[in-house]
DNA sequence: CGGGCGTCCTGTTCGC
DNA sequence: TGCGAACAGGACGCCC
């Protein structure tokens, strides 16, 4: 579920929690998440958080020997907890520190992870990530030269992480509207202009959802447990067979990659 | 080698 | 009401 801006949402929420403080524990209630988290990641324990950044959908934790890599997958979420509560059935981990809070990750789905890699190399999820939409790497011409002989539908490629990261399926479908393309448009049939045009589109939408605290649709919560309000924003993404807003024909409901992908046959063409 | 899709899980919703 | 099937925001990795 979690997108570029839930996860940003979430990491600007537990940020200035955890900065420089040290790691005092690491409980590891389920260690069977989509991979198994390794028992060197209690080596951090004593360490002190250096820095925490995010690459694409990974939240990454620096300490001065490691970085942990956490990635909320489908229905992952994390929350700070001020006082002690017990862990509910989904609470696979939590990071405690100096300051007594505590890091509380929830998965139900466990298509999350969390890992290490060594302060001095690039782990092989990060190695052959795309650019990042909200930086000027990512533009028109950049794109251009990643469409170029592809015949695969344009969504899919936006939504190639190696390609740019970021983009899930909410608002890949919400950008191509924005865009007026038709998802299922070959990516080397674009014109220069619709290539411009969705490059603005993707900045556009993920830095609105961001300003919004990103979108719950069922379960996302930040790191105080609120939900995002972004829901109320989607042009189409969930609204099939309700009206465009732009021209009131009944948006359509296909499948693309086996994912759902809505979209208005009239405006995107 | 690009692209399609199966897969890892649990929870919710929908149709019969 | 109850049950099973279908589906859900990700993305790697296998297969063709």
């Amino acid at each position: 579920m979690p997108e570029l801006p839930e996860v940003e949402t979430t990491l600007r929420g537990i940020a200035p929690h955890i900065l420089k403080q040290q790691i005092t524990q690491i409980i590891i209630r389920q260690p069977k998440l989509r991979w198994l988290i390794p028992k060197t990641i209690k080596q951090n324990e004593g360490e002190t958080v250096l820095k925490i950044k995010r690459r694409g959908k990974y939240i990454l934790i620096s300490t001065s020997s490691d970085t942990l890599i956490i990635h909320l997958g489908m229905s992952g979420r994390m929350q700070i907890i001020t006082n002690e509560k017990p862990a509910a059935k989904h609470d696979h981990f939590d990071i405690i520190f100096s300051n007594k809070k505590i890091l509380r990750y929830t998965d139900p789905r466990r298509f999350g992870a969390l890992l290490t890699s060594h302060a001095n190399s690039t782990h092989a999820l990060l190695k052959n990530l795309g650019v990042e939409p909200l930086t000027n790497d990512f533009n028109a011409y950049y794109l251009a030269q990643h469409l170029k002989n592809k015949s695969t539908n344009i969504k899919t490629v936006i939504m190639n992480s190696k390609i740019v990261v970021g983009v899930g399926n909410i608002y890949a479908c919400e950008a191509l509207h924005i865009a007026r393309i038709n998802p299922t448009m070959p990516a080397k049939k674009l014109s220069s202009l619709q290539i411009n045009e969705l490059v603005k589109a993707i900045k556009f939408i993920l830095k609105k959802a961001i300003k919004a605290g990103g979108t719950t649709l069922k379960d996302f919560r930040d790191s105080e447990g609120k939900p995002g309000y972004f829901i109320q924003k989607l042009q189409v993404y969930g609204r099939e067979g309700l009206p465009c807003y732009e021209c009131e024909t009944t948006l359509t409901l296909i499948r693309i990659a086996n994912r759902s992908t809505v979209f208005c046959s009239s405006c995107q063409k």
